[in-house]
DNA sequence: CGAACGTCGTAC
DNA sequence: GACGTACGACGTTCGT
């Protein structure tokens, strides 16, 4: 039985988790099922996630324990269970029975200690022992072979685990609570100590013996609280004590899971009234989850075992690989870690840079890397990863150029559904493969105890890092299955996101230049007008306030100053929106002061300050992250910092873009596509009108508002054309009348009209839509020009807020969708064209359609004219494409 | 005290 | 309720 596994149902906590959590059900003879429901389904999920034949559960047997003999008070707080509680008990023993469980109560002990028992036989035994439980004393019985998963988060708590959460390590778990005491069980601890203290007292002193021993040196009230409290300690310290060694007479190998007696379940479902689980006895087996194969990760500490795995790797010219780094910043990061993987469920992890005190001595990193170097830098030696183009920048921070990125299945989920499931590895593995991966929160922790991945001690690192080279590589297997159905979308794999990784690689290594002086000037001098602004609105206001608290804000507005309420937000509240405020300045001093504090603190929250912060001290320049699988649509996102919102609108805004330069000699070139997504809708509607007010190359809002009002282009005022030009984009984002109305400030009736007199000049555009909409709601998604796919669950929508929220997406995803492949395909193009040439440019920015290079300042214009060739001929379209350029010496003077 | 949420504002 | 796709700052509320 040695490497078998044992699960231990906490029941009782179970119990009560479940009564708490869930609303008071009852069925129609007024008997309370909530319980019942939710202890159930806990189990079930717990069986289908952990695969084991060994799983018992254990709930507390009714009446006193050995601990009311030695503490009469003990639990004396506890109220009684609730009514509604009791009766649901024996209904659950007799399902989990009928279910084929094993099921143990003890009288005059409770279940931690049959846990604690059970577990202690079992881990002497070889066997992996896993509980769950909601209730943090068990974190006392943790080991090398004892694991706790607790029921409220799915967390697992292994010894580091323990550590992280507690900040002691098992072992100490029983003096921790000791010291602080239960309230809940009546145990009595040491007055004001709670968790903090304890854990800082426990790592300074070890263990409570030594604690008391020098508790002299405690100084404070709370070293006399302790000295005053000492004698009450061994009592708690019995009763926090959970008994491992009980004589059950049972062996863990008694626990075997037994057949289920459908027929008996069936009975009970029916007298409880429990329909769901009732229909679902009835159902055919779920395709078994394949048990779960065992899995064999192993850590690499000496070079022949690597040197093993690189010709394993050089061998299939196929491996997955996965890179830990003791930061997700890639520009900081430094290598900890590396994993591979040849076979699905057999991975290695080759640990080179954990450094916490006593870490085995682990290969050299600089090595290793000249070992691997080889292997990493053919490129027909293919890889697999997810987010390859993450593991490729740290490679690149040791002189390695990682080739052959050939499957990265964090794009291939994204390919096949940008809107399922989040396409990061956690995620996708649950999604396609229903398997739940350690979370790397789950080794490190979260939050101010977070700690990086090199003082992860070893064994857990491996098991963390290898799974995630294995998942990758299981990963890839069934998603590349999926996509091999269907040749468009393999093809929108090989001929676009692929080759666009190492483009985004590339753009990124590349950077931007930022004048970091020209940016703290402006800031200063944004903190001069925020500072008068400030002051002038507490005058008007007649009080001091914070100017960007919206609820502050509405309070002065509404009640002090008695303006009227013009809009709501969703949620009720007097809205200060932007839109509400332009309105209220009309007659009122205060709100246009707001809209202007507003517009300034943005710029500097958002650009002034933040912009310098992110400049990497290594090469001088920001480097943004482009992430390839976030939006539904298709389009590329930017983070950290986000260069696709820089301002522009504004003159003060865009002076931000001043401060995007060229070094020396080199110029900036920008390059964009003029109205791109209009032109996709002329395309794939196939107006003919609108076809043919492109292929004039005029101002096409003029032209729009020429031909829809039936006049000479020439006579088109400016404000017809902003008419238009409202139009031209409200449609594509399936915008109504009213919000035409709103946006022109003229009456709905007014927009409605223009609206007809729209789609009356240009027939096919309105049925082009309708033609969308109705696919969309046929086949459940809707594709771009390259058949890339969005999927709209909502589109049939019983809710016709979410279903009118579906259309208007399905009718803005082709466009927005096919501009985004368009790009992408330019870059492609773009870059190919740089390297074959070996011209002296490089692409620095992407902003959906624009692409901003920095060049050598004499090939400027020839650049210009080719870049401008290539980007108008990457398709061809029934409409010509247009790329406007600029160069100058900074962002703002390209345009 | 940090996480999650709501509101607002910037870009295309 | 009413305009699609993002990222991010700030304030507030909630839960531990």
């Amino acid at each position: 039985m040695d490497n078998d596994k044992l699960v231990l149902v906490d029941g009782s906590s179970y119990l009560y988790r479940a009564f708490h959590a869930l609303p008071p059900l009852t069925n129609s003879k007024g008997h309370p099922t909530g319980a019942i429901y939710g202890v159930i389904n806990m189990i079930n999920k717990l069986l289908h996630e952990q695969v084991t034949e060994y799983f018992v559960v254990i709930f507390d047997a009714p009446g006193k324990t050995f601990r009311n003999d030695l503490y009469s008070d003990y639990k004396a707080n506890r109220p009684s269970m609730p009514d509604d509680l009791r009766p649901q008990i024996e209904p659950i023993h007799r399902i989990i029975k009928a279910m084929g469980l094993p099921l143990i109560m003890v009288q005059n002990v409770e279940a931690d200690d049959v846990i604690g028992t059970l577990s202690k036989e079992a881990a002497a035994n070889n066997m992996q022992v896993i509980i769950s439980t909601g209730d943090k004393d068990m974190a006392q019985l943790v080991d090398q072979n004892i694991t706790l998963i607790n029921t409220m988060n799915d967390q697992k708590l292994d010894r580091n685990g323990v550590k992280l959460k507690f900040d002691v390590y098992p072992e100490q778990i029983i003096d921790y609570l000791t010291l602080m005491g239960d309230k809940a069980d009546n145990i009595p601890g040491i007055p004001n100590v709670g968790a903090k203290t304890a854990s800082k007292w426990l790592n300074k002193y070890d263990t409570l013996e030594n604690i008391i021993d020098k508790s002299n040196e405690i100084s404070g009230k709370i070293g006399e609280k302790l000295r005053n409290n000492i004698n009450q300690l061994p009592l708690s310290k019995k009763l926090v004590t959970i008994d491992q060694n009980l004589n059950l007479g049972l062996k863990p190998s008694n626990l075997k899971i037994t057949t289920k007696d459908i027929e008996r379940l069936k009975s009970i479902y029916k007298e409880l009234e429990l329909k769901t689980f009732y229909s679902q006895l009835s159902e055919t087996p779920k395709k078994t989850t394949s048990k779960q194969n065992k899995t064999n990760y192993k850590s690499i500490l000496n070079e022949s075992d690597l040197m093993e795995w690189v010709d394993r790797c050089s061998q299939t010219k196929l491996f997955a690989i996965d890179t830990e780094t003791n930061s997700l910043n890639y520009i900081e990061a430094d290598l900890v870690g590396i994993s591979l993987s040849v076979n699905e469920n057999e991975a290695v992890y080759i640990p080179l840079a954990h450094d916490y005190p006593d870490a085995p001595i682990q290969l050299k990193i600089k090595e290793t890397l000249s070992i691997l170097k080889p292997l990493l830098e053919d490129e027909e030696i293919k890889k697999i990863g997810h987010h390859l183009k993450f593991d490729a920048h740290i490679f690149a921070r040791y002189g390695i150029i990682l080739k052959g990125m050939e499957f990265d299945s964090m794009l291939e989920s994204y390919i096949l559904n940008s809107v399922a499931t989040r396409h990061g590895m956690n995620s996708v593995a649950e999604y396609y493969l229903h398997r739940k991966t350690t979370l790397f929160e789950d080794v490190a922790g979260k939050g101010a105890k977070q700690i990086t991945f090199n003082q992860i001690n070893i064994e857990t690192a491996t098991s963390y890092a290898a799974e995630d080279a294995d998942v990758t590589l299981c990963l890839h297997n069934h998603l590349w299955g999926e996509i091999n159905k269907n040749p468009s979308l393999k093809n929108l794999y090989e001929k676009i996101e692929k080759p666009l990784i190492p483009i985004l690689f590339e753009i990124e290594e590349n950077g931007v230049l930022i004048n970091k002086i020209m940016l703290k000037k402006q800031s200063d001098e944004l903190l001069k007008s925020l500072n008068n602004l400030e002051d002038h609105a507490h005058k008007m206001a007649n009080m001091e306030f914070n100017l960007s608290s919206p609820k502050q804000l509405q309070e002065v507005l509404y009640k002090k100053l008695k303006i009227p309420i013009i809009k709501k937000t969703p949620k009720g509240q007097p809205s200060t929106a932007e839109d509400v405020l332009q309105e209220l300045s009309v007659n009122h001093e205060l709100p246009k002061l707001i809209l202007e504090h507003r517009s300034l603190n943005k710029l500097r929250n958002t650009y002034t300050e933040k912009l310098p912060q992110q400049i990497s001290n290594e090469t001088g320049r920001i480097h943004t992250s482009y992430h390839q699988a976030v939006t539904a649509t298709g389009r590329l996102s930017s983070s950290a910092p986000n260069l696709q919102n820089i301002p522009i609108r504004t003159s003060e805004g865009r002076r931000i873009r001043e401060a995007f330069i060229a070094p020396k000699n080199y110029s900036i070139l920008a390059a964009d596509y003029s109205q791109i997504e209009l032109r996709i809708m002329a395309h794939l509607s196939s107006d003919e009108s609108l076809l043919l007010a492109f292929s004039a190359g005029e101002d096409i809002h003029r032209k729009t508002a020429a031909e829809v009002l039936g006049i000479a282009a020439e006579k088109v005022s400016q404000e017809q054309r902003r008419w238009a030009k409202a139009i031209n984009f409200g449609l594509m984002y399936g915008m109504s009348a009213f919000g035409l109305a709103k946006q022109l400030g003229i009456g709905r009736h007014q927009a409605q009209e223009y609206i007809d007199l729209y789609f009356e000049k240009y027939p096919k555009v309105q049925s082009f839509m309708d033609a969308t909409k109705e696919r969309a709601r046929e086949q459940g998604y809707i594709e771009t020009l390259y058949g890339r796919r969005l999927y709209l669950p909502d589109i049939n929508s019983k809710n016709g807020l979410r279903r009118k929220y579906a259309e208007r997406s399905a009718i803005n995803a082709p466009m927005q969708g096919s501009a985004a492949d368009i790009i992408k395909l330019a870059m492609i193009d773009v870059d190919r064209w740089l390297k074959d040439e070996k011209i002296a440019a490089k692409i620095i920015m992407q902003v959906h359609d624009e692409l901003v290079l920095e060049v050598k300042s004499e090939l400027a214009s020839e650049v210009r004219q080719e870049i401008t060739r290539i980007m108008e001929s990457t398709v061809s379209l029934k409409v010509p494409l247009i790329v406007d350029t600029g160069i100058g010496n900074n962002w703002d003077e390209a345009h």
